[in-house]
DNA sequence: AGCACGCCGACT
DNA sequence: GTCGGCGTGCTC
């Protein structure tokens, strides 16, 4: 028998092992092994057995990983697929799909010693009269940790040896699992009454599951059917997570499994506790596995084999938790799918939200995309049915939308004399809050004090020497830091320029830090705590601060994105938004999509309690179509008008796009390189219709942590022609050593 | 990815 | 004559 094995090493080739008769029954297609290459060893994913090989005497593996496939057949299609369609070796796309704790050659068990009371008649073996005791604490366990034996017992291992020699105990060395939420203390929770919105789609969803498992039972050699995607689009506060938990209820009851998707800052303890709390038996042993970056990489060992071995019918995680090991998989659910989380920003630039759909279609799996602001791409994927819309309009506690105000920051400039941070109107209503012992939350999507240092003399500005972005003051701290790198350097007293020195430098633009500083001035006897990656510097302070919020030991919490997901709190009336235009001026093509989405979303934190919320918007910009959509919580008015300007240009997704990046660092042979691509893509390309090629350009951000970066930017209206042909076309080019060549398909970040 | 082989310039 | 630069090709 030969294996046909696939290297970690980018090869782009398989090599034929002989499998050796002591390995037969462990080595199937989706083996890790461990084979021989030249003089050295590597470890590689065994693609396909045959009886013979081309090759003339091909040399035998050495190890196999595991008792059985670590990557299973659907997973290995989903790798393929991966591969050919976002143009990346095949190589990279397996590493992807089997997180790095189970990749170890080494198995990654923990073991621990365990004491076995042996039922017999403690008398007959002579023990002494302590080893007697031991073996009475033994007994009423059972079957304990040999290390607590010890302890509560006082005893020596010494002793335990002796007792085990005279068969009263057995020690062994059994697996010990490690649990990541060991500590969280769960509650079992039943299902909810859903209204009549969320039944409705429920119904849909289980529909579409029941018929394929109809159609799984009487499959016999014909793929499966594609299964039915859906957008679930549901406000917020509609109770999307009750119809997920409900419809996960039923791939439990069907005998199949789900993997449930979420972005990685809403993983979240309290998340994970919710779908633990929900599918716990009576001994709380959940069919919950947990999959994401703060796990220890033991943690996410035993958390991926749970679902390996079936243990767990559930995975719920981030981005990569798309290829968990489910089988046979019921349901797919990527919560919050317009989220850019989804796409992975390095080799193999895959978006998990479109991956759940390719896995849904080849495993004939339901897949159930889930927002209150879907992404263009979803929501014209309904339009072209491909997707099925369920809606829910309703918050599911039957609370009223906010009331949302927009106000003129340039009347405001005018009246106030100079830009305030605050208008009249914010002031004034937080002062309200304060006073009725209400909560607020500020928005502004910049951490820092001010966003630039400036000579108002020279025009000077203080800049990263690494990227091409300015460095931003952050006042505590002392320090100009570059939010791009992580660069930091001391503030200048006097304006650096030779010729200049100018000691009234200015710092120009606000951050969160300096909102805080100037709340506190305004109201000196407010609590007000500011919440974004600098002052969560430890893991714990997220949680502390929200039990604090939710405790009602704070008045106003100023936050970035940090806070514009998923939290609610009932007591919260007004929602701030300090600067709605920022996030308008990024030179990307869907910035009036990111606006409007954080616009929604942030605003949805307001009124989930017994009074009605308001929103305060401040812009400089009031009649921007994102600002005034998001105002009326006119999702479809927004998509209209948005997906027409992506019509006229030809933008995703109406149009596809590819973008190709050279990075090095020389600028000179970078902006060379991309030159010489893009004349190699136009000859290659001439007759090719409706594809457009622009640039090279600069990208928006020229250097970026000391590489320069030239881009290239395809759109065409047939992507996945488009990838199999790059492919094959930049195999085929030479470039310089020192520049690097990136291809993202569907890219998400422009910057 | 590594490691060999191999073909040209500057040294003991 | 030899040491060593790194381009090209091979590893089942």
């Amino acid at each position: 028998m030969i294996a046909r094995v696939r290297l970690d090493i980018t090869t782009g080739q398989e090599f034929d092992y002989a499998i050796p008769a002591e390995l037969r029954e462990w080595i199937e297609i989706g083996s890790r092994v461990k084979v021989p290459l030249g003089g050295r060893q590597v470890m590689g994913c065994v693609m396909a057995l045959c009886d013979v090989s081309p090759y003339p005497n091909p040399r035998s593996i050495l190890k196999v990983v595991g008792q059985q496939a670590l990557v299973t057949p659907e997973v290995l299609t989903l790798a393929r697929w991966i591969s050919d369609y976002y143009c990346c070796p095949l190589e990279i796309a397996l590493k992807s799909v089997l997180p790095q704790a189970v990749r170890k050659e080494r198995e990654g068990w923990k073991y621990q010693l365990r004491v076995r009371a042996l039922a017999i008649d403690p008398p007959s073996l002579s023990l002494t009269k302590r080893q007697a005791e031991i073996w009475q604490w033994a007994q009423a366990r059972q079957d304990m940790p040999l290390q607590e034996l010890l302890e509560t017992a006082h005893a020596t291992a010494e002793t335990l040896r002796k007792m085990e020699a005279k068969g009263a105990v057995v020690i062994s060395s059994e697996i010990a699992e490690r649990d990541p939420y060991a500590r969280e203390h769960l509650l079992p929770t039943r299902p909810l009454p859903l209204n009549s919105e969320q039944a409705e789609a429920l119904k849909q969803i289980l529909g579409s599951m029941d018929a394929a498992r109809e159609r799984g039972a009487a499959r016999a050699a014909q793929a499966p059917e594609p299964a039915t995607t859906f957008l679930l689009h549901g406000v917020t506060g509609s109770g999307k997570t009750e119809v997920y938990l409900q419809a996960i209820a039923h791939a439990l009851e069907q005998g199949g499994g789900a993997i449930v998707l979420v972005p990685e800052i809403a993983l979240t303890p309290q998340t994970v506790e919710r779908f633990k709390a929900r599918f716990c038996s009576g001994t709380l042993q959940t069919q919950v596995a947990v999959l994401h970056s703060h796990l220890s990489a033991g943690e996410r060992h035993d958390e991926w084999h749970k679902i390996r071995q079936g243990r767990a019918r559930i995975a719920i995680g981030a981005r990569s938790a798309i290829f968990a090991p489910v089988s046979p998989l019921s349901l797919i659910v990527v919560d919050e799918e317009h989220e850019q989380s989804y796409k992975q920003e390095e080799a193999p630039r895959y978006h998990a939200r479109d991956v759940a759909v390719m896995r849904g279609r080849l495993e004939g799996t339901t897949v159930v995309l889930g927002s209150a602001t879907p992404s263009l791409e979803s929501y014209h994927n309904v339009r072209q049915a491909k997707y099925r819309l369920l809606e829910m309009r309703a918050r599911a506690d039957d609370k009223k939308m906010p009331v949302v105000r927009v106000v003129d920051m340039r009347q405001e400039t005018h009246v106030q004399k100079g830009t305030p941070m605050f208008s009249r109107k914010l002031a004034e209503a937080m002062r309200q809050r304060l006073e009725k012992n209400e909560q607020t939350m500020l928005f502004l999507n910049r951490r820092g004090y001010s966003s630039s240092l400036q000579c108002p003399k020279c025009g000077y500005v203080a800049g990263c020497p690494h990227c091409s972005v300015s460095l931003t003051y952050h006042r505590h701290e002392q320090k100009l830091c570059c939010h791009c790198c992580g660069y930091e350097t001391t503030v200048p007293q006097v304006c650096p320029t030779d010729t200049c020195r100018n000691p009234e430098i200015r710092y120009v633009g606000l951050g969160t830090e300096k909102v805080e500083e100037t709340l506190a001035k305004m109201f000196p006897r407010a609590r007000i705590r500011r919440m974004d990656s600098d002052s969560m510097k430890r893991k714990e302070d997220y949680r502390t601060i929200l039990g604090d919020f939710r405790a009602g030991k704070i008045d106003i919490l100023i936050g970035t994105q940090m806070i514009a997901k998923g939290l609610h709190f009932p007591n919260v009336t007004l929602v701030g938004i300090v600067y709605a235009d920022m996030s308008l001026h990024i030179p990307d093509f869907r910035a009036s999509e990111r606006t409007f989405q954080l616009l929604t979303q942030v605003s949805g934190r307001a009124g989930r309690g017994e009074v009605e919320g308001e929103v305060i918007i401040q812009a400089f910009t009031p009649f921007h179509p994102a600002i005034q959509y998001a105002r009326h919580h006119d999702f479809l008015g927004f998509f209209e008008q948005e997906i027409e300007f992506r019509r006229q240009l030809q933008y995703p997704p109406v149009g596809r796009m590819a973008l190709l990046t050279l990075r090095g660092r020389s600028e000179e042979k970078v902006q060379f390189s991309a030159e010489y691509i893009k004349q190699e893509l136009e000859r290659a390309w001439r007759d090719e219709t409706g594809l457009i090629i622009a640039g090279p350009a600069p990208a928006p951000l020229l250097k970026k942590e000391s590489f320069f970066r030239y881009q290239i930017m395809l759109r065409t209206r047939r992507i996945a022609r488009l990838s199999k042909r790059l492919q094959g076309l930049l195999a085929g080019l030479k470039l310089p050593d020192d520049v690097t060549l990136a291809v993202d398909i569907d890219p998400v970040n422009l910057v």
